[in-house]
DNA sequence: GCCAACGTTGGC
DNA sequence: GCCAACGTTGGC
C-alpha cells in the first residue's frame, strides 16, 4: 500500500532520515492515524514523508516500511512528552512503525501545487487537514512520483 | 500569531 | 450520549 507520513521538518525532516537511513515514527497520538498504523501499515509499503507546520509545506521525499506495528515505547517514558500514563505494556494505546529512507526530492513538492491539480481533489491530504498517518491512492502515487520526475 | 477545522474531555 | 469548553493541527 501507500501512505503519506507528515513530519515538522524543525522536529525531524527528510534529511534527518536520510542522515540516519532508518527511523522509528513514533508519537502517533491520533486514534484514526493509530488505527491506520496498526492495522494497515505493512513491511514494504511505500510513504511519501510529508513537510508539515514549516515554512514549505509539502511532500519532501520517500520512505518503505521496514517493520510493521509495534507499541511505541514514548508512551511508557515518563520523562517523553508522548508520554501517556493510561497505556500500559499489557494494553497499549499507541504504536509506531519503522521505516527507511528511500529518496529525497531535489526539491519539496509544494502542498500549493498538489492543491491546483484536479485530480488529486479527493486526496486526504487536501480534504482531512489534520491527519497525520493516511493512505495514498496507487493512482495518486503516481501522478505524484510522475510530477516529481 | 491568527484562526478554521477538527479532536478530546468531562459534566450532566 | 449530548454538547460546551478546551486543546491541537497546520496553512497562511
Amino acid at each position: 500500500m501507500y501512505w503519506l507520513f507528515k513530519t515538522e521538518p524543525d522536529e525531524f525532516s527528510i534529511d534527518d532520515l536520510e542522515a540516519d537511513g532508518t527511523a522509528c515514527w513514533d508519537g502517533i497520538r491520533n486514534y484514526q492515524a493509530r488505527n491506520f498504523l496498526r492495522d494497515k501499515v505493512t513491511v514494504g509499503d511505500s510513504v511519501f514523508i510529508y513537510h508539515s507546520s514549516c515554512a514549505r509545506p509539502g511532500i519532501a521525499g520517500q520512505a518503505e516500511v521496514i517493520k510493521a506495528a509495534y507499541p511505541d515505547p514514548a508512551q511508557f517514558d515518563a520523562e517523553s512528552r508522548y508520554y501517556d500514563a493510561k497505556a500500559t505494556k499489557n494494553n497499549p494505546r499507541w504504536f509506531c512503525v519503522d521505516v527507511c529512507w528511500r529518496a529525497t526530492f531535489a526539491e519539496v513538492l509544494p502542498l500549493a501545487q498538489l492543491k491546483q491539480l484536479p485530480a488529486l481533489a479527493d486526496m486526504l491530504l487536501l480534504k482531512q487537514g489534520r491527519l497525520s498517518v493516511q493512505p495514498v491512492t496507487a493512482e495518486q502515487w503516481r501522478l505524484i512520483e510522475g510530477i516529481i520526475d
